[in-house]
DNA sequence: TGCGCAGATGATAGCGCTCCCACCTGCCGG
DNA sequence: CCGGCAGGTGGGAGCGCTATCATCTGCGCA
């Protein structure tokens, strides 16, 4: 550090540098750049000169400590490439940039309370302004709560016992989609494995294919669960294979389901022929893996931008009351659903 | 603001409070909390208990304003969800966070200079002390260069033209292992679908398949590009499928792969009877989909991690000189690959 | 016995910006 | 004609922390 305050070499320019420059007050540069509405057109045209001139950058660390402001919103998710996640965060930051906020993300390994907790502290520290938890809050400890009661929160998982806002995709509407298409192909009923029921995804899912089962008087098998990832998809199709009167399963994520078909290709049970499969967010290679693969796709990118648009909201006026909003998924039909046979 | 310096309610505990209730300066604390070496272990247990009982938090801003370092990194990554960005985001998050450093994240849509420079100007505003480039620098500008000088930054793509450290997957082993087992298994020649020119690891990838067969004095077929998308190899895959005399493709990416093979399937020529299908990722959809994929691992943790540690070490020491640093892949033999029939 | 040095602690001065308030123009109405 | 009021501007005072230097202890050694 230097006693002096007159321009050194080596150090970056200021906005008192740039006050210099332009001839006005730092004071006056700092409301030029912000927008302030009582700044003359003149001098303002002034003040972006000399900031062009002298390569003048703000300094964000200063204008945090000293507004308190960041203009940084934070976003937890897990430590995982499922596509939904991915997709989700490239939607997120995409409609943050354009409302001029920073992405900041903390990833956590596990959903643990603890490991939750500290994925978000390592956010406030960073001062966002508000967070999106694309996590599920299984427990919401004391120290959660205080955080979630000073930073505004959203969660697009749902969870069912947090105080956040909650943005989210209409898992229910995906699940009564899905299970109808298998229904209107004349097949009996429909099997389901689930994703793991700390996800409000996967649980509703699970709920609105009940439904439908239900509201059409068919029996309902009981569910199997997996973990989202092929693998698990591949240990629940050894076991539906094995099972003779399955004909129609809906999965509750692409990944699985591939899994679920290979399974079932083991066993020797055709797909779509025997065996029809639906999954659900419509990754890349749905259409290009063999059997292509009928699927409720997810609008990932949509959802993230309403998610920032209800943070965005919320974050200007925390009071505002918000209304759980969601987006509509659609059917896509491909190859590995069919008829069921005639008996 | 607040005239008075003693506490306020609302107010989260500084530095100073912790000081007033430990019973020593704000000075000490700060050593205390850094780790500092000169301060008596009793001195700091008073700390650290003073710490706990207020709940106290650390202020980024104000230590980034005052010290100039944020033990924050930057990572520049393309705003889509190939599988392998994904990846090696996570391994270099995982690091960081064990280094005790946060991630800071720009995505940029497209690969232009100016989207790039953007990008890494974004980082820089948030002063982290180095960034990785996760994307290929095709034209170094003059601001890029200015930053690149700046700010300790390494690319995992391997940029030729950078002034930047390099970290990266020996890609061309890669494409060697994945040639030479085709070859080994019978095959006359083997054919390239290649990823975009302008990323390196692509163009590792193609010279290493090149150099197999030239080595062995092989036909060495016309080269295909895609763009990693699984749609791109679909539209490879037609084109390859009509050509009579290939029996063995070897695709720069396992979702292009797919791509192929699906095509393939399209046209009558079964995988891996009448043609072989090498991929590069290991996905975790590559062994359940049909047919399982042959592919080359990649150790994206490894190579996170890796890009991490190099990284740290130039932020420790921006004058020592490194070498280029990479880590090995290894080849995954499933069922996109069998011997050649014989002719 | 005393000097000096090293280890432990404290005091002070910023880091670059935004807030609050005072100021200074010019113009309106009384 | 002058007080007052509004829009524009400038002047300080912090924001919470760390760097630098000063200070203060205790101890070894001559």
């Amino acid at each position: 550090m230097d006693k002096h305050t007159t321009r050194e070499a080596g150090r970056p320019p200021g906005m008192t540098d740039v006050a210099r420059v332009a001839g006005v007050s730092a004071q006056t540069v700092s409301r030029a750049l912000a927008g302030h509405p009582n700044v003359q057109e003149k001098t303002r045209a002034k003040v972006l000169a000399a900031v062009e001139q002298l390569g003048y950058r703000k300094n964000n660390a200063a204008r945090v400590l000293s507004s308190g402001r960041s203009r940084t919103i934070g976003v937890v998710t897990l430590q995982t490439s499922f596509y939904s996640r991915t997709a989700l965060t490239h939607g997120i930051e995409r409609a943050a940039q354009e409302a001029g906020y920073a992405v900041s993300a903390a990833t956590t390994a596990s959903l643990d309370t603890s490991a939750i907790e500290s994925a978000m502290l390592r956010l406030a520290d960073q001062h966002v302004e508000g967070m999106i938890l694309a996590v599920p809050l299984i427990h919401v400890s004391r120290q959660i709560e205080q955080l979630t009661g000073a930073v505004p929160t959203i969660t697009v998982d749902g969870s069912r016992t947090s105080a956040t806002e909650v943005v989210a995709v209409d898992q229910s509407l995906a699940a009564r989609l899905a299970t109808r298409h298998l229904l209107d192909l004349g097949h009996e009923t429909v099997w389901h494995v689930a994703g793991p029921r700390a996800w409000l995804d996967a649980s509703s899912r699970s709920q609105g294919w009940r439904a439908v089962l239900e509201g059409e008087g068919r029996v309902v098998p009981p569910e199997l669960e997996g973990d989202w990832s092929p693998e698990s998809g591949y240990r629940n199709g050894l076991i539906l294979g094995r099972i003779p009167d399955v004909t129609a399963v809906f999965v509750a994520s692409d990944e699985m389901a591939f899994g679920v078909i290979r399974a079932l290709h083991e066993l020797g049970r055709r797909v779509p022929d025997d065996i029809s499969v639906v999954g659900v967010d419509d990754i890349a290679l749905a259409e290009y893996c063999s059997p292509s693969l009928t699927t409720v796709a997810q609008p990932f990118a949509e959802m993230g931008a309403l998610a920032v648009a209800h943070l965005m909201r919320y974050i200007a006026d925390p009071d505002a009351a918000m209304e759980p909003a969601s987006v509509e998924p659609s059917l896509v039909v491909r190859a590995s659903t069919a008829p069921a046979r005639r008996v």
